[in-house]
RNA sequence: GGGACUGUAGUUCAAUUGGUUAGAGCACCGCCCUGUCACGGCGGAAGUUGCGGGUUCGAGCCCCGUCAGUCCCGCCA
């Protein structure tokens, strides 16, 4: 039936008769002539009907309206040289509309515009609801299609060239208290007891690796009960990976190779590896954060020990209390960010007070000078403001804005403002694809509000070597990759030998009878013998949405969900019939005296 | 749980900052037009200004509440 899709059409078809099926993207009608744009999912091609050469297909091109679907049949032919579109891949030709079949009309009115020539902005609420139609708009279209080739780029790469073997894992499963909220389901057959959707894959593919699996992938389906963000949903899929007797450096390098494989397969580039490398000391030190941006400087620098003994009590006082004194160094920060602007209540103040910053103290360099605000103005000695311009390598132009705070809150305010000033100054190049690993995060961070230690990463990502003496402060082997200043993985090498792992969970405060209820059939499992793994998963929205230059995961994701958790389109959640309800109920009175076995 | 922004015709936006009949582009309907490709021309229909309350002589605009969407904080091993 179909001879072309309509965006195939080229020059070498001229002459062929062709059977085409679309959309009508849009119709001109000419009086005599009349033209339309037909859409597929590859492209327009233009469409001629006219009464003397096409008179059969005449009267319906006639009554064509947008979005109808439509057979057309007809001969491609050269356009005339004064009417070659060199905009369209098909612009040298065109289709002479022998006839013209309406398959499907258009009953209502369109709830937007779906033709890429009147492409506008249109309200979330009315692309969610309608998303069947939004995906037919020609940028979401592009990014399924992207979508769709990343994800072949990745089973291409692992499966034909480094013999990685999917496996499913279980969408039932079991709740842990640990990590992120599980959504969960009620057992209907075991009434009263629950299960919950994956978080991820974690538990079952390292079980696999005990299996002998040896290489392990999956395009993995992964739910949390979190609050959306702009890149984050409830609902998300993961490349997810682990890996036997494979060092750190080998996993490292094979996902350099598999990263590099992407973008030259999506985007046609050429990725020089190694990629850069910062460890996460490193990281927080220049950036405040963990996922920096290093597609522009602005790099912070610690002067807390030049403060120290200032007359300035907020500096000096939380140098004594164990904080730091930071500044982000802005060069020609000076001409852009205005006096105003900066005081209590501009934007960059409020920035900073989001990110939990109580002040921000702040120099401009002049030609002829310093020029400070208050305090700092009468409580830093010439010495002092000597050796803050030398360690900024201050010019005149910079503004230079200090955080004084603990330090996880300097940098996170410093981390906030880097990122407002460089898209304010247009630091942020075009097109730039900045990769890069950090590596040796911390084992654990404290917990102040329930006064414990909690796995950075995850309980059973192995310590380093070297610091397994003293786990508190250990470094772990594990590893994130950030793409312009987005996580986009993330994994770790596993623990495998049982007493290092009853070290871990000794030190996160699990006793060994929790531990053994939570994960006792995992530690049993490596009882009989485990090989040395690791792993990583990719966030696959969040790299799409990146690969096709979009601020929201939503534009990488076919039916997303709002930030309220709810689909628009299916009106999910939803309340359930009331027998579905009694059944679970029925079935929790009947099996609720059977005793619940445990694991372990 | 908290903060901020937005909500006007099918849609994208406007409405001189509280003033008379809420406008425009696209879409839709009708008529005209044989080379357009965001075609063009003439005409038409289309509105409970998200919803509820309040202030006022008078509210799209101000206030309170509420709903929805978005962005952020908390949260996200």
């Amino acid at each position: 039936m179909r001879t072309h899709y309509c965006g195939h059409l080229r020059a070498d078809h001229i002459d062929e008769t062709v059977t085409l099926y679309g959309w009508v993207d849009r119709r001109r009608d000419h009086g005599g002539v009349i033209f339309v744009d037909l859409r597929d999912r590859t492209g327009v091609a233009q469409v001629v009907s006219d009464p003397e050469r096409t008179p059969d297909s005449y009267p319906v091109a006639n009554d064509l309206r947008n979005e109808y679907v439509v057979k057309v049949t007809g001969r491609a032919s050269r356009r005339p040289k004064e009417s070659l579109n060199p905009k369209l891949p098909t612009g040298e030709v065109e289709i002479y509309a022998d006839s013209i079949e309406v398959l499907s009309e258009v009953r209502k009115p369109l709830p937007f515009q779906v033709s890429k020539a009147e492409s506008e902005s249109v309200r979330e609420e009315l692309r969610l609801k309608y998303r069947y139609l939004d995906l037919r708009r020609d940028r979401m279209a592009r990014n399924l299609m992207l979508r769709h080739a990343v994800v072949k780029a990745m089973r291409r790469f692992l499966e034909d060239q480094e013999g990685f073997v999917e496996v499913e894992t279980p969408i039932l499963t079991r709740p842990t208290p640990e990590g992120a909220r599980d959504y969960l389901l009620p057992s209907r057959v075991n009434g009263g007891q629950w299960f919950a959707l994956p978080q991820s894959p974690q538990l079952f593919k390292q079980l696999l690796m005990v299996s002998g699996l040896d290489r392990y992938y999956q395009i993995a389906r992964c739910f949390r009960d979190e609050d959306l963000r702009a890149d984050r949903q409830p609902e998300f899929t993961q490349l997810d990976m682990e890996m036997s007797f494979l060092s750190e450096e080998e996993i490292i390098e094979l996902n350099e190779r598999l990263i590099c494989h992407i973008f030259k397969e999506v985007k046609g580039l050429d990725i020089p590896r190694p990629f850069p490398r910062l460890t996460y000391a490193e990281a927080m030190d220049r950036y405040g954060s963990d996922k920096p941006d290093t597609r522009y400087g602005l790099e912070l620098v610690d002067v807390s020990d030049v403060v120290a003994d200032c007359g300035f009590k907020v500096f000096s006082g939380t140098v004594k209390s164990g904080g730091v004194v930071k500044i982000l160094p802005i060069p020609g920060g000076n001409d852009l960010i205005s006096n105003v602007r900066i005081k209590p209540g501009g934007d960059l103040f409020s920035e900073a007070a989001t990110a939990g910053a109580k002040g921000l103290a702040f120099i401009r360099v002049r030609e002829n000078g310093i020029d400070t605000i208050g305090a700092i103005k009468d409580n830093l000695n010439d010495e002092q403001k000597q050796e803050i311009l030398k360690r900024t390598d201050a010019k005149p132009g910079h503004l230079l804005l200090f955080a004084a705070a603990d330090t996880s809150t300097a940098n996170k305010t410093l981390d906030r403002l880097r990122q407002v000033v460089a898209k304010e100054m247009n630091l942020i190049p075009e097109d730039a694809v900045n990769l890069l690993w950090v590596t040796e995060f911390p084992m654990f961070e404290w917990n102040s509000d329930q006064k414990r230690f909690e796995a950075v990463h995850h309980p059973f990502t192995a310590p380093h070597p070297d610091d397994i003496s003293d786990l508190t402060t250990a470094r772990a082997q594990a590893y994130d990759i950030v793409l312009n200043g987005f996580e986009i993985g993330g994994g770790s090498l596993r623990i495998y030998q049982p007493d290092v792992q009853a070290q871990v969970f000794e030190a996160i405060g699990l006793s060994k009878e929790e531990a053994s209820e939570k994960f006792g059939f995992l530690l049993e499992a490596f009882e009989y013998g485990t090989p040395p793994h690791g792993g990583i998963a990719y966030g696959l929205d969040r790299l799409v949405m990146l690969l096709a230059g979009e601020e929201s995961i939503r534009d990488a994701i076919a039916f997303p969900k709002t930030q309220q958790a709810r689909c628009l389109l299916t009106d999910a959640p939803s309340g359930v019939e009331e027998m579905q309800m009694k059944e679970l109920h029925v079935a929790s009175t009947f099996k609720h005296k059977q005793k619940v076995r445990d694991f372990g």
